[in-house]
DNA sequence: TTTCTAACA
DNA sequence: TGTTAGAA
């Protein structure tokens, strides 16, 4: 079981915490980066989970990375997450794979060889 | 007051 | 991306 966070945070919050804007928060879910939930009155709701991607987000783009290659790197990251869950791998390496930055795949190449 | 969508001098 | 208008 995998503790995910039950705090949500309102886009204001969001904002404090990662240094950006409403709008390019909105504009980072409309690519598909980020999946808030809503609220009844269709307000969004961000996961601690979503607050730290968003921090990685802005870590790479002040890096010189575009949105685009920041997407592609997040699907590889999440795709391989998906496949190390499928082949069943001790909770041990699980946990230690998520902790993984983006950007390292070498590392979590390895971990899906020794499987 | 805060957030939402849509649109652009 | 910023910013703004009008609504919720």
């Amino acid at each position: 079981m995998t503790p995910e966070g039950r705090n949500l945070y309102s886009i204001g919050d969001v904002e404090k915490k990662t240094g950006l804007s409403a709008r390019q928060i909105r504009y980072y879910e409309s690519l598909g980066l980020i999946s808030p939930v809503r609220t009844s009155g269709g307000q969004r709701r961000y996961a601690e989970s979503d607050v730290l991607r968003l921090m990685r987000i802005k870590q790479m783009k002040e890096s010189g990375f575009d949105l685009k290659s920041i997407k592609e790197k997040i699907q590889v990251f999440e795709q391989s997450l998906q496949e190390l869950t499928v082949d069943s791998i001790t909770s041990e390496r699980a946990v230690l794979s998520s902790l993984f930055p983006v950007s390292n795949r070498a590392v979590l190449m390895k971990l899906l060889e020794k499987k």
